[in-house]
DNA sequence: GTTAGCACTCTTCCGTTGAGAGTGCTAACA
DNA sequence: TGTTAGCACTCTCAACGGAAGAGTGCTAAC
């Protein structure tokens, strides 16, 4: 029998060794011989029957060695093989998760923390790079804005959209325009966009509207749009540095690599993209990712929020040598943890 | 004679030496033999006399060598002579001026991606790690403030500071309040509140006031008290990959120190704020910090924007042996433009 | 199906060696 | 006195070789 995923059944014992090479793979960073299994866990049989069974298991796929007298190393594969059947599932102590949901509440005020103290938790817990992108609602309509006089002819203009969302802007005017005079246009602007999408408020018919309404409409509207694009920049990071004493970045080309990875974000906005569109904890495991960068790094990664109003991603990012059940109960946590937080905040 | 800094003066020759000895270091990374001098460079005397004066800048501390057969290396105090005495100024292109000057033009009404072009010009002109803090007034008074219902009893607080700070906060309320209602409260307290500094907030008398105008107001003040701490997450940082392809951190180790005192930041915050109080573009080479982290690493920094109203500060971080010259006039530069931007701003 | 035994392969470490790089010193020279 | 050629000396670095060790894969016996 083969399941959908195309990873074989395996017999017992082959899941118990296979499972115990990863286990001692994923803590000792070396490939893992047939002795060490036999000594150090105890297995009853010889290392020549385990010799045996680690050569079926890399007939099939799931395990590599790098040289002939080396141990055995797990494949991507084999990886997955651990992730759906074989891991066994390692919960967070409640102390932890009492502290955690502590320091949450903490902040549960102060929105633009959030992503943060996502991304630090995520990273203290999982020991590798954490990201974190701050929720917001993906079809976010038009709040408030505020017009207020800085200075001669100078203006900020604040925006503040239905997400939460802030964005400010300074304008120069053509002539002095006292602050009465601009509360009033943003009262008249707030009356007439108020709730309103973009592309609504892009419908309006502008007949009778002062030169300033109009470009203050124009501002909003560029706001809102620049807004749908998710910008990298607003994702909260955390543990580069946890991650990079792992020692597959004992060259520093590798590290480069993966700073890279991290620097410009294109990629891992794909891929975050996409596991937005599922739910619960998704594993991408090197090469699966599809992506040539990301061969040697897995990511595990959650939706969080509600879905269409406003959700967020979060994840971590380390070698596909990682501890895939620790990895995994701490972005579920934590993704479960925001999920709470917002649902105090409906829309 | 001895100039204020504890530099010897130099022979015309001796000047001529140190001078190529830092140039081809800055460019080779590798320790510059006598021959190379004269080769190279034409000097009009023998590698043998090179060498005696080479051993007399040694003598002087200006220069050392790792070992016996090695050329020689220029030292602290050799690169702050350099900086000091030697260093031709290096005027940034008036073709890439005005490319930089219309990029910053551009943005000129969004403050938030002032210091985040900053970084990413100064990054690309030094080819190492920028950091570029957001201006900001030093003594900042309040200046507005927004109620906006969310749901229910949620409801959004947007704070908005004479600098341009905008904080917001997420409020649960006792009972239900409606938008109008949350509206007055806001005037009442943008009538009380405006324009004052956090300690003259602290200071009134609050009888009389409605509990969530004292709710409102506790969080006013602790938000302009956090503002007035930097942090450094709102610091604008770019090139750190670029710095990191620097020789210096082949060593793993060295470009996680290098990556620490980025991602840390209290160091650099310190470094900083000692810098804000001076004017114009300060060096501080390797040691000269006083900072056993910093040992290898120069910062070149400036302060930008208007003293006491409205200022941050930006600058680079590499390894000692960085193009001074380069990385000075784009320190200077970038400064320059920035304070043009603030200061078409007054406050 | 399991296991002991063993040959085989590949890595890793260590000591050696030799070449090369550059200096520092000395003695001669202008 | 300043400059220079010559040379011995020191130190690094790369290459080499060999030995030890690790671990496998295979075979034959149980």
């Amino acid at each position: 029998m083969v399941r959908s995923t195309g990873i074989p059944e395996l017999t017992e014992r082959r899941k118990e060794i296979l499972k115990l090479v990863i286990q001692e793979y994923v803590h000792t960073a070396q490939p893992v011989p047939s002795e060490v299994l036999v000594q150090k866990y105890g297995l009853p049989v010889s290392p020549a029957t385990v010799r045996n069974e680690l050569a079926a298991l890399e007939e099939l796929g799931l395990l590599t060695h790098p040289h002939t007298s080396a141990g055995r190393v797990p494949t991507d594969r084999g990886y997955r093989c651990f992730v759906e059947q074989l891991m066994e599932w390692t919960p967070l102590p409640s102390e932890e998760r009492r502290t955690i949901r502590h320091q949450f509440f903490q902040v549960r005020t102060q929105m633009e923390e959030w992503a943060r103290l996502g991304a630090a938790t995520l990273a203290r817990l999982s020991r590798t790079a954490a990201i974190v992108s701050p929720p917001r609602a993906p079809y976010c309509c038009f709040k408030h804005l505020e017009l207020l006089s800085v200075y001669d002819t100078r203006v900020l203009l604040v925006i503040v959209l239905q997400d939460g969302t802030i964005r400010q802007h300074m304008l120069t005017l053509n002539e002095v325009v006292p602050q009465e005079e601009l509360s009033r246009t943003s009262n008249r602007l707030n009356e007439r966009l108020a709730g309103l999408s973009a592309s609504e408020i892009a419908g309006l018919p502008q007949e009778g509207w002062t030169p300033l309404e109009r470009e203050v409409t124009e501002l909003l509207l560029a706001t809102m749009q620049q807004r749908d694009r998710w910008e990298w920049e607003e994702v909260a990071m955390d543990g580069v540095l946890e991650a990079l004493s792992q020692p597959e970045f004992a060259e520093i080309e590798r590290a480069r690599q993966f700073l890279e990875i991290l620097e410009q974000g294109y990629l891992l906005l794909e891929l975050l993209n996409e596991a937005m569109r599922r739910s619960g904890v998704q594993v991408i495991i090197g090469a699966e990712s599809q992506r040539e960068q990301m061969r040697d790094y897995s990511l595990v990664v959650s939706r969080y929020g509600l879905a269409g109003r406003m959700e967020g991603v979060l994840g971590i990012l380390g070698p596909t040598r990682m501890p895939y059940p620790r990895s995994i109960s701490a972005v579920h946590f934590v993704a479960h943890v925001m999920n709470d937080l917002l649902g105090q905040l409906p829309e």
